[in-house]
DNA sequence: AGCAAATTTGAGTATATATTCAGATTTGCC
DNA sequence: GGCAAATCTGAATATATACTCAAATTTGCT
């Protein structure tokens, strides 16, 4: 943890390093030789910071994550419309981040116990957030059903980024406005 | 490529190797080293019938597809209730493995055009063969409007097999099966 | 100015990986 | 049985990885 100037720098030129790593060459690209050479540091220094690489990586892409949020104050404003624009967002123009989430969650939630415990809970945290707003907007569903409809509706944006990850040219937007129409037309059924 | 019944035999213990660690100890697990271990050869005799590690790999998961297809012999009979069944059967009973596929899918598409190029045309021949099946239950539709649901239906479903990848006691099957429903009830719209 | 803690360096460790290859052995064909 | 090709072995290669550590230097506080 940094104390003085001199480490508050380097940790900002380290995540800067691994941030613009992680999009240019991806997660495999991204070692800690490539870290400490655009950084222009040396190895010791990075774990006199961090403790693990993946510390680094996981801090980047928390922040990009959070970077997107629609309603970060949590005050339960954000519309269905909102999220999903925010989601559209964070798949198209920033669609080497979502690759790179999609590769912690695939790979990192199978060996490493802590980043799968890490990804379920922020994953539920979205599920409840997405459930907020479709219990708002169609307020004869009840909070179980709307939750339900949430995690099919998560799952179906999901797929599109993954989607999104092997084609560039994938027009996700299209899609995931349409998945919105779709639970608008199961609420009224 | 083997020519005797020696190399045969081998070859299939290989395969077999190579099968049971995907599933047992993930893509990760599955090393050169493991998989000669397990099969009980030296890593010459790998290579002596395998160019490369991630030849066996593709070989063993491409099997575990095709063993899984409801209409091997595209008669174009499938219908979309087979398909996603088939689809559950996949992401449930055989969870490990549609992890893996999901890990080729991101990590591979990135770094290996090879792999890429071939993933897509997987996913390519599958919305044909799920557009087929929409279009034959929904005649009023176009085409082209079929493909697209598609599209998201198999988003959805990949999503869903993700999200089982990370949590094995999500119910992909009542997800997938109500995904199903939705496409009628934007069909008939 | 001086001192303890923070930071950086530079060289190292430990380990794991996929792949190769020459030589010995086995196989199947004639 | 003999012979060429296939197969197997066992050791070696090359390379890359994350990470460590003692010693030198810098920093910020008093």
């Amino acid at each position: 943890m940094a104390r003085y100037k001199a480490g508050l720098k380097t940790e900002a030129k380290i995540l800067e390093a691994t941030r613009h790593l992680l999009s240019e060459v991806g997660f495999e690209g991204t070692t800690l030789k490539a870290i400490c050479d655009r950084a222009g540091i040396r190895a010791g220094s990075f774990y006199n910071l961090f403790g693990t690489k993946e510390e680094a990586i996981i801090r980047v892409v928390r922040e990009s994550l959070v970077s997107l949020d629609p309603d970060p104050d949590r005050e339960g404003r954000d519309t269905l419309d909102e999220l999903i624009e925010a989601f559209i967002t964070f798949a198209e123009a920033n669609s080497s981040f979502s690759r790179i989430y999609l590769h912690i969650a695939v790979t990192g939630a199978m060996t490493d116990d802590v980043i799968r415990q890490r990804v379920l809970h922020h994953h539920a945290e979205r599920v409840r957030r997405f459930g907020d707003a479709i219990a708002r907007e169609h307020p004869s569903m009840t909070r179980e059903h709307a939750e339900s409809e949430a995690e099919t509706l998560l799952a179906t944006l999901h797929g599109l980024a993954l989607r999104r990850a092997m084609d560039p040219e994938f027009p996700v937007a299209e899609h995931a406005r349409r998945s919105l129409l779709i639970i608008q037309v199961t609420a009224g059924g």
